[in-house]
RNA sequence: GGAGAGGUAGCGAAGCGGUCAUAACGCGGCGGUCUUGAAAACCGUUUGAGGUCAAACUCACAAGGGUUCGAAUCCCUUCCUCUCCGCCA
C-alpha cells in the first residue's frame, strides 16, 4: 500500500510503475483516486470546521447552565443542532470517501525495485544464479510418492479416506525426516540469529483481512465454523499480525524472527489440488523467516534471507537455483522477490521450494507497524522467506539422495536428528 | 461453560454527564540544576493519527452502535484480561 501524499505528489511514477506491471487497466485509478482523496479532504476538513463549533458551543451550554442564564443555554442548544444537521450528512460523505480512498490504495501496487526485470508473467521471471551442479544419475528417478512408498513412507490412500485429497499420512522413517527437517531448519536459523516462534495457528478475521486481500482469502483460508477463527495459511500470518498497530523502538531492530508452523490452504484456483503427491496439499508444515527492519537496512536483509535458504538446501547436498519474480509476476505489495527452486533430477528441471519478498513499507502502512525514531515514528519495512517446508522439499530431498538401490542417504547434517542414521533403506 | 471484577499514555492508576483529558497522582524514560563523579533532591519534558510553513483546529478512553446541545462517564452488542468454580491435553 503507498502512501497517498506520495501518489499526490507523484502520479507520474506511480503510473510509470503500474504499466512496468502490466496492469493498464489500473492506471485511471491514480487520477481517480486523487480526486476522491481530494473531495474527502474537503470534507473532512469542513466537519473538523464544524466539529469544532460545536464543541466550543456545547462548553458554552454547561456555563450557562451554572449560572442558570437559561434562554442562552436554549439559543445555543439550538444552534448545535443546526450544526449537527450539516454535520450528519458531511459526516457520512467523509466515512464513504475514506473507505474509498482507501480501497482503491489498496489495489494500487507497490513501487517495485529498479533491480526487478520487467515482464508479463511468471513465463519471463528471470534465473539469477545456480548453486550446485544439476545432477541426473545413470538411473531412473521415479516418481516422489513411489519413493515413499517403497519405503513405506506415505499413505495417500488412507488420507483420501479419512480427509480427502490433498492430505497425506507420512510414516516412519519419511515421517522421521520430515521432522527431522523441520528441528534442523530450526537450529539453522536459531545459529544465524533468529528467534524461535511457535504462533498461533489460528487467527481473527480482523487479522487476516490486514495481512491480505478478500480474493486471497477466498481461496486459501479455512474458517472455524461458529468462531471468529481462521486456519492460518503460513506463520507469516501471524508473525505479522502480532505487529498490527504497533510501534517499535528504534533500538529493538531488526527483528529477525523464524516461525514454525502447519499452514492450511484450500489452493482454490489456478493450479488446485494434485491427484497423487505432496507438491500441493491442503495442509503442510513450514519453518518461516521474517525480519522486521528500519527502511535503509530491508535491501540487505532481503538478500541474506533468500541465502539463508540457499545455504540450507545446498546443507543438505541438494542443488538450488534463485529465481527472481518479473515485474508483471511480482505481488502488488511487493517491492522484489524471488524464488528458491530446487532441483529435480526425475523432471530435469527446477521447482519452487521457497519464495523470499521484500514487502518495503507497504505492508507496515498497510497494518500500521511503526518505528519510533528521534525524530518521529516512521513505518518499518517488512520481510520474510521460507526455510523449508518438508513435504514438497522432500520430493526434492528423496529424488537428490536417493541410490539405484532404493534407499536414500541422509546427509550428515540430518542425522544427529535420525538417531546417527546415514542411510533410509527399504 | 458458570459467578464476579476489570479494559484510560511505556507501566500503575484517578476521573464515573459539561468548568483538571493531553488526561490528575505515582513509577519509568529523556534534558537540566547541584556534585570531583554518582546517588538523593529539585526544575523541566515525555501518546498517537490527520491538518498547517508554523499554528489554530479535528479525531482516538478495548471495538462498534445508541441516548444527549454535550459521553471516558448512561444504554445496547461484540472482543479481551484477571479471580474463583467446573471441564480438559
Amino acid at each position: 500500500m503507498l502512501d497517498i501524499k506520495f501518489l499526490r505528489t507523484n502520479p507520474d511514477i506511480v503510473k510509470e510503475n503500474i504499466k512496468k506491471k502490466f496492469q493498464f487497466e489500473k492506471i485511471e485509478l491514480v487520477d481517480k483516486v486523487i480526486e476522491l482523496d481530494k473531495e474527502y479532504r474537503d470534507a473532512k476538513n469542513r466537519a473538523d470546521e464544524l466539529r469544532g463549533q460545536r464543541n466550543s458551543i456545547s462548553k458554552q451550554i454547561g456555563m450557562f447552565m451554572a449560572k442558570g442564564q437559561k434562554d442562552d443555554a436554549e439559543n445555543a442548544k439550538q444552534q448545535v443542532k443546526d450544526i449537527n444537521g450539516e454535520l450528519l450528512a458531511l459526516e457520512v460523505k467523509e466515512t464513504e470517501l475514506e473507505a474509498e480512498v482507501r480501497k482503491i490504495m489498496l489495489v494500487i501496487p507497490n513501487i517495485i525495485d529498479d533491480s526487478v526485470p520487467i515482464g508479463k508473467d511468471d513465463s519471463e521471471n528471470v534465473e539469477i544464479e545456480k548453486f550446485g551442479e544439476p545432477f541426473v544419475p545413470d538411473f531412473e528417478v521415479p516418481y516422489h510418492v513411489d519413493i515413499m512408498e517403497s519405503l513405506n513412507g506415505v499413505d495417500l490412500d488412507s488420507a483420501r479416506k479419512t480427509s480427502g485429497n490433498g492430505f497425506y499420512y507420512l510414516s516412519g522413517d519419511i515421517a522421521r525426516l520430515h521432522s527431522a527437517i523441520l528441528s534442523y531448519a530450526r537450529d539453522f536459523m536459531i545459529d544465524r540469529g533468529f528467534t524461535y516462534y511457535i504462533p498461533p495457528f489460528m487467527i481473527r478475521s480482523e487479522v487476516v483481512t490486514g495481512v491480505m486481500s478478500f480474493a486471497e482469502m477466498e481461496n486459501m483460508m479455512y474458517k472455524i465454523e461458529g468462531e471468529d477463527l481462521y486456519l492460518i495459511g503460513t506463520s507469516e500470518h501471524s508473525m505479522i499480525g502480532k505487529f498490527i498497530d504497533s510501534i517499535i523502538p528504534e533500538e529493538e531492530l531488526p527483528k529477525t524472527l523464524t516461525s514454525y508452523s502447519p499452514c492450511f490452504r484450500k489452493e482454490v484456483g489456478a493450479h488446485g489440488i494434485e491427484e497423487r503427491g505432496v507438491y500441493r496439499i491442503h495442509q503442510f508444515e513450514k519453518q518461516e523467516m521474517i525480519v522486521v527492519c528500519k527502511p535503509e537496512d530491508s535491501k540487505a536483509w532481503y538478500d541474506k534471507l533468500w541465502q539463508n535458504s540457499v545455504d540450507f538446501f545446498r546443507s543438505l547436498d541438494i542443488p538450488v537455483r534463485t529465481l527472481e519474480c518479473c515485474s508483471g509476476d511480482l505481488a502488488d505489495l511487493k517491492v522484489k522477490s524471488c524464488d528458491v527452486e530446487a532441483w529435480s533430477p526425475r523432471q530435469k528441471k527446477y521447482f519452487e521450494v521457497g519464495s523470499c519478498s521484500n514487502l518495503g513499507d507497504a505492508q507496515a502502512r498497510r497494518l500500521g507497524i511503526r518505528i519510533k525514531g528521534k525524530d518521529g515514528n516512521y513505518f518499518a519495512h517488512t520481510l520474510n522467506n521460507t526455510v523449508v517446508a518438508p513435504p514438497r522439499m522432500l520430493i526434492a530431498f528423496l529424488e537428490n539422495n536417493l541410490n539405484e538401490d532404493g534407499s536414500v542417504n541422509i546427509p550428515e547434517p540430518l542425522r544427529m536428528y535420525m538417531g546417527g542414521k546415514s542411510k533410509i533403506v527399504k
